[in-house]
DNA sequence: CAAAATAAGATTGTGTACAATAATAAATTG
DNA sequence: CAATTTATTATTGTACACAATCTTATTTTG
């Protein structure tokens, strides 16, 4: 059933511009401070393994799929080289990972795992259990969260 | 009602290690691309202000409330001072704030409003109106997001 | 094939975030 | 009341984010 001519679900241009203004700031507002906060409580736990919160996305990445360009990492990550370049120096000279120029195109810069950058994984996978009991989230609420997130990460993509 | 022992929803220790992993992972990386890119939604309608999305968040707090303290703005924004004092200088430079050292505390520093900064709020009211339209959120999705991130908020901070 | 256009990373500069530390002022306490 | 402790903000150093620009390599096109 698609959705009809809908009672219970005003449209936004229907608000007045303070009950808009208040609650789009407060919705801005909770992710940035959420985001923020979820940094925080990954970050003694990370420091245990080297790692920043970015670095162990970039991280996560390649263990899920090893030999990524820059290019491919900033697409699944959502980052530009800008960013990524000194950040994957930086788990290079952590002998984390190895930045290699690719021969079929020298323009292409792939990144590897090194011995040591594979085998930090085994280490990486009590962080999100040690991180769920942390959160205090039941499954519901990380899928629900998850599903809704994306959804607004997509449309906020779509419209930049 | 209070939960009872409830088969419907599995605790989150229940979970094999690969499946919570990647839940969690899954929802922090989520919260953290979309934070990113509601900044980045956000940036081109502040630039017109002058303004940071940081530094929007510190305008909204003193046009909420004017004559706040580093310290006040601090814990309303979640932020220490570190970030906001290099941030306050630059509001000052834009002769938006005022930093005013307390008479009756030479410790506290009072953040107040210039004429400028208080006008500027005339202006801001359309960034919502616009950002709305952006982010294509029904009233529905902003409550409920506002809602459970506010709620994960809370909890992170508290195990901080 | 040579010139122009495009693509991929790197670099530069600005502005957060935040830990750690310092500097100064106020409050507490022996 | 002097010494210690605590509170508030500022400073320093590291690491993102990202716009703008640059460099080099590939692709396209006339």
């Amino acid at each position: 059933m698609q959705r009809m001519d809908n009672i219970n679900t005003p449209a936004i241009a229907d608000l007045s511009p303070e009950r808009l203004l208040c609650l789009d700031i407060q919705m801005c507002f909770a992710l940035y401070s959420a985001s923020l906060s979820m940094s925080k409580i990954y970050k003694p736990l990370l420091a245990e393994l080297g790692l920043t919160y970015p670095q162990y996305l970039v991280m996560l990445a390649l263990w899920a799929q090893n030999e990524q360009t820059v290019g491919e990492l900033g697409e699944r990550l959502f980052l530009d080289s800008g960013t990524l370049t000194p950040l994957l120096k930086r788990l290079e000279k952590l002998d984390y990972i190895q930045r290699v120029r690719s021969k079929q195109d020298e323009r292409r810069v792939i990144v590897t795992l090194t011995e040591r950058g594979d085998a930090l994984r085994q280490q990486a996978v009590q962080v999100p259990v040690q991180i769920a009991a942390k959160t205090g989230c039941t499954l519901q609420e990380l899928q629900s969260l998850n599903e809704q997130l994306t959804r607004l990460r997509s449309r906020l993509i779509a419209n930049l």
